[in-house]
DNA sequence: GGAAATAAGTCAATATGACTGACGTAAATT
DNA sequence: AATTTACGTCAGTCATATTGACTTATTTCC
């Protein structure tokens, strides 16, 4: 059976519960992602965007040509809500628009250079956290910690998911 | 080195690419989340509560007699925010104070019955969706994904995080 | 005993990110 | 020519968060 263990490296307190309800994943997970977002949105603060605008650049910048509608079903917000950040980030050169060259109603989305920019230091901040955490962690654990993530998307979802960050 | 695999059970497409830098585990993550956070908030929208209500029940539940600064740290929000949010719990019997036994200033926060009930149900709902993710993965993935999140969180928090879960 | 610090509540004003619903326009499809 | 689609936009609303200032009760420190 499982023996938690947090600790390895600095942790104050290792730890001892068996867990066959793991609530403690509800928590972990919730702490994680807590400062997970923190790093991106100080840098943001400084650009007077927040969330929002850093999720759209983002998923532009990873995968150039994307349309509105893609967008919108990534993030699963709405027209309206996209609008406003899409919008300042256009206006600020930070994404640019064209029309589809096939469908012309398109509007297809790339990153600018300055919007790149932006999408790498993000990026960088988000990567160098998780580098950190998977070398406190058993060889593997990478895999194991994708599967577990990937996992945890609704299974109807995970194809898209996938496809996504395969790059199509 | 290290094939992806998301994949196991329904994944349409497998995947492959090796990743020395783990942007997919940043996507996944916002993909997990994203849906992880979705179970609740559908049973929460019936009771016109929302996330940040969740966030409170679920800690006081978790941690009968918990403070309200131990909360604010805990959330990292203002205290003016959780004010709104603690007021309809307590208004509509979800969450009772009691002044601090020693210091008669603090109000220690339970759940009632009623408040425990909720807290339980959504709980319960998160639980099944990790309980779905761990079957998928190999055996002992459990520990990787605590050890794999708890290393997640800022290395000065850890030891907070980890006295919280584990119950003081 | 008096001053300072602490725990909590509250007021006012504001920002961000989200929502619904309706409507308009251009372009593609049938 | 009619319909559908992709996108944008208007108007109004809500939830969650912020900052800063101020009050009250209580405890602690000198």
């Amino acid at each position: 059976m499982t023996d938690v263990n947090f600790s390895d490296t600095l942790p104050p307190e290792p730890a001892a519960s068996t867990t066959a309800i793991p609530i403690d994943l509800i928590e972990l997970l919730f702490f994680a992602y807590r400062d997970f977002t923190s790093d991106p949105d100080a840098v943001l603060a400084e650009f007077g965007f927040g969330r929002a605008h850093h999720r759209v650049l983002h998923f532009v910048s990873r995968n150039p040509g994307l349309r509105v509608t893609d967008l919108l079903a990534i993030l699963r917000i709405t027209k309206q809500s996209l609008a406003r950040v899409l919008k300042q980030l256009v206006e600020e050169d930070y994404i640019s628009q064209e029309p589809g060259p096939q469908d012309r109603r398109e509007r297809l989305l790339f990153a600018t250079a300055k919007g790149k920019a932006l999408a790498a230091r993000l990026t960088d901040l988000q990567t160098q956290r998780i580098r950190r955490a998977l070398t406190a962690i058993p060889a593997g654990g990478q895999d194991i910690a994708r599967q577990f993530l990937y996992h945890m998307i609704d299974p109807d979802q995970r194809g898209d998911v996938a496809r996504l960050i395969e790059g199509e």
